[in-house]
DNA sequence: CTGAAAGCGCTTACAG
DNA sequence: CTGAAAGCGCTTACAG
């Protein structure tokens, strides 16, 4: 058997103060009063002993691991390690540790860490998964863990809701571009039924007041560049255009640079999302921030007003605006 | 009393297979032979009833959480989901799961966090921070869990080191330009105290033979630029530089674009990371990439062998060697 | 304000 | 090859 070290347990605390375990766990817990003498006494035994209650044990009694699961494709996407620091800035002070489980987007691989989240007894999922399944989330629910989901539209029994505003970002850069004088604005999205393409595509000719120019190509860098190509190769080539995410715009820059179209007199450029590199290369893009880190935060708000058991009612979705981020590229 | 949904025990799978949890907790773990029928019988059971073990009562038990606490300044920092990732590639297989805590570097939060680390039970400990005391760590080893250190050189008692070989990649690096035909090289640094700059500055001046220009400004953009621009002042202008992260090498490549240097033929400009910005801004940038995967994958490795038993020795120290990535820059 | 005892769901000596 | 019982370290009715 494993060598435990000699950590103190609960009832050595309890004898060296001279009270019972029950006291000690109760001035730990706060759930009972402890008059001040004794809670005194504990928390010198405590220190006394260097004793760290174990917080598997009480999971197991307490039925609460303390521990939030979160499903998300791949943490090495610069996205999701905001969400997850988003997540712990308001679940940590609340005690909550996560455990990350990435699926690489593959079915049969989120399933298996549902199913793992599961034996873990985590006390909430939280799921960042386009497109997955609604009865793969069956399983959570009826194991009676409050489930969240990030990203997606489908609204679902038991299963709260969050998401980017992704309409009304696309419809705020659109103005943007038409408020600095852009007149032919087109749009360079991914295929049409991924992820937030439609969304966004809506809120570009909400803005624009017409159908306007949509290339749709690859949710990449070149994705980007092959819908400037091909947009150049119009009669009247646009001067201005919105990309889906940060780096279809950064492979739209390639092009421009290879064509030498100055970048934003002659050409606007924006992106989604907010990457990292979007302030490192040269024009500095301009781009509609995809807020993670709030995203996470406003997660860890849901969650918390589940655990707590402050919210009990239906299904709720929360929507959070996305942020201009206005740099050279227009 | 929170709603615990209604999950199957052991002993329901046990009844339903007509044998004892003992036997179905055997089958389960394999600790001890399992008649085939047997077996049979109470896999046919965990099916039907959709049994999953709870890994916390197993923990409790076992006294073994199955749990991994990695702690690590910021998770944000895109070399730590790399190296998240890789500890997972290795960990995870085995059945481990990672508990992630960011400290921002604060002493008093890495204390907090190790701590944490303890009460939780977690079974071994990485953690990824420069200048920690020694003395943080005993709280752990005298828990009996195992300590991995990433990055930092320095040796102690109960405490595997896993770095990456600071000194070899400066000198490849430098290597690699001089083969590239240039003959002035200049090294732009942070502080000499902070990080690995000691072991880099060390590389670069082995493979020069000479001590060389060395400008130690900070490890930012900033401070790449600042290099950079004391460089030209110099009465011979280097023809290569050398930074000591991307992020110096950026801030570089921002001078020389404003000076309308042209890069890589009048000066060639180098990094160390590889950070995702590295191939999306232009010039592409050559940089000495750090492995972060592969030291994840490597800490996996030392952390299993000490998790299985296999491994009982004194610290070890591995080190892992750098990759030169050739772009454009240089 | 405090304590004795049961129990969370497993694993593991011990016994056969 | 299999089972009954103890026990991991806490929390929580129950009782006073």
């Amino acid at each position: 058997m494993r060598f435990r070290g000699d950590r103190p347990r609960i009832g050595q605390v309890a004898q060296l103060a001279g009270v019972s375990a029950t006291t000690v766990s109760h001035a730990l817990n706060g759930r009972r009063p402890v008059s001040e003498a004794t809670r005194q006494r504990i928390l010198d035994a405590i220190d006394q002993l260097g004793y760290r209650p174990n917080v598997v044990a009480r999971g197991l009694r307490a039925g609460r691991s303390m521990t939030i699961g979160l499903v998300i494709p791949d943490i090495t996407n610069p996205f999701y390690p905001l969400l997850a620091r988003g997540l712990q800035d308001v679940l940590g002070p609340a005690g909550y540790d996560e455990i990350i489980t990435n699926t690489n987007g593959d079915r049969d691989l989120e399933r298996a860490a549902l199913d793992k989240m599961i034996s873990r007894q985590v006390d909430a999922v939280a799921f960042a998964v386009f497109d997955t399944h609604a009865e793969d989330l069956q399983p959570v629910i009826e194991a009676g863990i409050p489930v969240l989901r990030l990203g997606g539209r489908l609204a679902q029994r038991g299963v709260d809701l969050l998401h980017t505003d992704d309409e009304g970002a696309a419809a705020e850069a659109t103005r943007y571009l038409i408020g600095r004088g852009y007149r032919r604005i087109a749009f360079i999205c991914g295929p049409a039924a991924q992820g937030p393409a439609a969304e966004r595509v809506a809120g570009y000719r909400v803005a624009l007041g017409k159908p306007g120019i949509v290339e749709h190509t690859e949710f990449s860098r070149a994705g980007g560049a092959q819908g400037m190509l091909r947009l150049l190769e119009r009669r009247h080539v646009p001067d201005a255009v919105l990309c889906a995410n940060d780096m279809m715009a950064i492979g739209a820059l390639d092009v421009a640079r290879q064509h030498a179209i100055e970048v934003p007199d002659q050409l606007a450029v924006m992106g989604f999302d907010d990457i990292e590199a979007a302030s490192l290369i040269s024009p500095q893009l301009t781009t509609m921030a995809n807020p993670a880190r709030e995203i996470g935060r406003a997660a860890g708000g849901l969650l918390l007003d589940r655990l707590s058991g402050n919210e009990t009612g239906p299904p709720r979705e929360i929507v959070v605006p996305a942020r201009l981020v206005a740099r050279q590229s227009a």
